[in-house]
RNA sequence: GGCGACAUAGCCAAGUGGUAAGGCACGAGUCUGCAAAACUCUGAUUCCCCAGUUCAAAUCUGGGUGUCGCCUCCA
């Protein structure tokens, strides 16, 4: 398998540190909002890409952080912790709303398909392991207090910018809203490991520590709770693609100076979802979570296949019209799907299965190649072989895919089994419908096509789906 | 300003030196009184631009252009 490596900008093959087995970390959310499509499309990847691992055969243990502290409004002694600001806006404690978020979360990727990781982590239990951690950094000076705040000292590594070759007098700060210069800093390039100073009397999650009541810095967490329950070999690190520099580059600063050796071996980015005027967020723009999709009629599982259509490596543009096309496609690909005809006598066409899953593995083994993997499907419906077959081979695929291919036909047959048995005429306005229908029925019998099509557009206009079959017309709502 | 990624039909895209997969939309046809649904067929002399290497370039090299991202809160 070969897999883009954001360290080496290169595609390479993927070795474990423990053969068959994978190490496997994600940046999960901060749980003070709930989390966007855009949010959502880098869990949608890294899912395809841990079941992918499975369906290898790899043995994958995969760890995620959940956010529930630490994340300022800056890292300049000025700022506000989110949480704090989501508690204030919805005047709830800070535990309320990681609760509240952190399920919520976890069911909007139900409703994508996306497998909970095997270890979920809220930072706020690990608190003692930051300590440690930001205690041994101190021990083996690679870091310093100043301020009140401890800092970790980018001066004694040999190399910190790993992913991208920055020059640091290059780089600009303060380029955001609201980022101030740190003066405590030695470095630039200095982040801080733990806060005690300045205004944290607004704050409402604070622990001991040896260096006074504070929090623990955005970046410990991530490192932290890595070596707790993967230990020391990483195989794989994921996230978003804008987490690269500067979160990720301090993980690995922190990681690899307090173990002493390298750290992961791969990291995966996942690039944004865009509109059409530039990167998603939750401060600009619509708000475009998993319910709004709903409320709107779209299936989850729809904007799931939007994602697969395209490469987790390219910036993907959202819109409305681009939805409609991936719900219309996945659609078609469901009904095609309900057509074929589970035979138990038919046996399984060994032939068949071996060339198209060896197809469906390529598309996977190159670098997590969804779109070929989606194309895979079709390749499968057309193929000259039995339904039985077919039918296997997709509910293999989708092992891997997670559109609830098989299931989701199912529903669709069963929904238009409905349909075309027509609804109950237990209330008033089926009564009236079936009324409606019988006249049009009449009318076109008796060639009077002006009325019949008056009574449609009536009934269509009333929200009244009409299909015209051998049988009669049927109708739904 | 620095660093990085990307650029293929209206849209999502495959392609890794041998003559442009697949899907959606559009259009045409079959069916139908018409419409819808369903089924069938159809689309790039060319891959952002310009040079170069080669018998051969969307693919390699050099130089541009554009879009997006990061530069200490972000997936």
């Amino acid at each position: 398998m070969q897999l883009y490596n954001s360290l080496s900008h290169k595609k390479e093959d993927f070795k474990t540190n423990e053969p068959g087995k994978v190490n496997m970390y994600t940046c999960g959310p901060t749980v003070y909002h709930f989390a966007h499509i855009g949010n959502l499309r880098s869990y949608i990847m890294e899912d395809i890409l841990e079941k992918y691992l499975r369906y290898s055969g790899y043995d994958v243990k995969r760890v995620m952080n959940i956010t529930d502290v630490g994340h300022l409004s800056s890292d300049a002694d000025t700022g506000e912790d989110k949480m704090v600001k989501g508690a204030k806006r919805e005047n709830k404690t800070v535990m309320d709303i990681a609760r509240f978020y952190t399920d919520a979360f976890f069911k909007d990727c139900e409703k994508l398909n996306i497998k909970k990781p095997d270890v979920v982590e809220p930072a706020t239990n690990c608190i003692e392991e930051f300590i440690a951690m930001v205690q041994g950094l101190l021990e083996k000076d690679f870091a310093y207090i100043a301020g009140g705040n401890v800092y970790f000292d980018t001066s004694k590594l040999d190399e910190y910018y790993v992913f991208n070759k920055h020059d640091s007098e290059e780089l600009m700060v303060g380029v955001r809203d609201g980022v101030e210069e740190d003066n405590n800093k030695r470095n630039k390039n200095d982040f801080v490991l733990w806060f005690t100073k300045s205004k944290f009397e607004e704050q409402a999650l604070k622990w001991d520590s040896p260096w006074g009541v504070g929090y623990p810095g955005w970046h410990i967490e991530c490192s932290a709770i890595s070596l707790k329950h993967l230990g020391e070999y990483l195989d794989i690190h994921c996230g978003g693609i804008d987490n690269a520099f500067p979160h990720h580059t301090n993980e690995i600063a922190q990681s690899e100076a307090y173990i002493g050796h390298k750290w992961c071996n791969y990291w995966f980015h996942v690039l944004h979802l865009n509109t059409n005027s530039g990167k998603m967020s939750k401060s600009t723009g619509e708000f475009l979570t998993v319910s709004l999709l709903e409320e709107k009629g779209y299936n989850p599982l729809a904007y799931r296949f939007f994602c697969l259509q395209s490469h987790y490596r390219k910036s993907l543009v959202f819109s409305y019209e681009n939805l409609d096309n991936a719900q219309g496609a996945f659609n078609k690909l469901l009904v095609k799907i309900a057509a074929l005809k589970d035979d138990e006598s038919e046996a399984i066409d060994e032939n068949a299965v071996k060339e198209l899953t060896e197809k469906f593995k390529a598309a996977l083994d190159n670098d997590i190649n969804t779109s070929l993997g989606v194309t895979v499907l079709y390749d499968v419906l057309k193929a000259k072989t039995n339904d039985k077959t077919k039918l296997f081979l997709l509910n293999d695929f989708d092992r891997v895919l997670s559109l609830s291919l098989l299931d989701e036909a199912k529903k669709l047959k069963e929904s238009k089994k409905e349909e075309v048995s027509a609804p109950a005429a237990d209330d008033d306005f089926s009564k009236y419908v079936e009324e409606q229908l019988a006249l049009r029925a009449e009318a076109k019998k008796n060639k009077n096509w002006a009325e019949a099509d008056r009574i449609r557009d009536e009934l269509t206009q009333k929200g009244v789906k009409i299909l015209d079959t051998p049988d009669g017309a049927k109708w739904s709502l």
